[in-house]
DNA sequence: TTATTAGTCTATCTTTTTTATAGGTTTTAT
DNA sequence: ATAAAACCTATAAAAAAGATAGACTAATAA
């Protein structure tokens, strides 16, 4: 399951999104429209901000903006940054590997082979798929 | 990610499944042979046990075993039981189903449609794919 | 230039989950 | 009877998740 963190990204991205062409967006806006704890929110638009996904402003007219269209911005980019490997096993991550301690060789490991096929799997659609196709459909 | 738990057991059965021949497996052996913590291992064989997956045999000479053919032990089963959810939301969750607190309407929000399609993408393989299909390719 | 607004930064705290261990109990074969 | 091996319950230690606090900095407007 992907963390609350996480979670709460995606639905501050998607508020973002369709708000595009309102300017920068205040933080409060965001968590009072999602129902997200504000002080939480603000650590994680932090990290998007210094991932370079948004961008933001201070002061008065202030907020957060993205940096790219919502169809750049790719689902599994903001996985990977907030939760970490989508794999379900360390050995069979691409981007954070890790060796099993398990298992005696990796090449004849069929637990390996099937979890690799678990992964392209959602990897086909989480690369693929971008902030442009989770907005509310009929906006 | 799995669980360490999730993955202990992956390996365990493993073990199991290779050696049905041979009547009730020690703890130990698995442990051994898997590189595992005994205690840690023990309250998995039970667990799998008190969830018809394992039987076992007390006293000299036991051990536990598969209480069914490999082949009929789906991955997806193992990881509901150990880990829970597959799905990556709560609210795309078939079997630990949880109402979304950031959006108003499930029906008509974009990310409920993209995880969805994950869930069923990862579930294809994980209820289809068994014990059988993750042994040691070549035994 | 001062007051206000709003993001920035860092630290801390609480709770939950994960991982692991300890030690006694029960069952079974010999 | 004895030894082997699973059973059971509790607890502890560590890590991660989730949330909050408060001082700081930058931008804007009056």
């Amino acid at each position: 399951m992907l963390s609350k963190k996480t979670q709460y990204a995606f639905h501050a991205l998607i508020h973002l999104a369709e708000n595009v062409d309102k300017g920068p967006i205040l933080i409060s806006e965001i968590a009072q429209e999602k129902n997200i704890s504000i002080k939480f929110l603000e650590n994680i638009l932090l990290e998007l901000k210094n991932a370079g996904i948004l961008g933001s402003k201070k002061g008065k007219g202030g907020g957060y903006y993205l940096m790219r269209p919502p169809k750049e911005i790719a689902l599994a980019k903001i996985i990977r940054l907030l939760d970490g490997p989508i794999a379900l096993l360390p050995c069979v991550s691409l981007n954070y590997y890790e060796r099993c301690e398990n298992c005696k060789d990796e090449a004849v490991c069929g637990l390996h082979e099937v979890m690799s096929k678990v992964r392209d799997a959602s990897l086909k659609l989480l690369e693929n798929k971008t902030l442009k196709d989770i907005l509310t459909r009929g906006m």
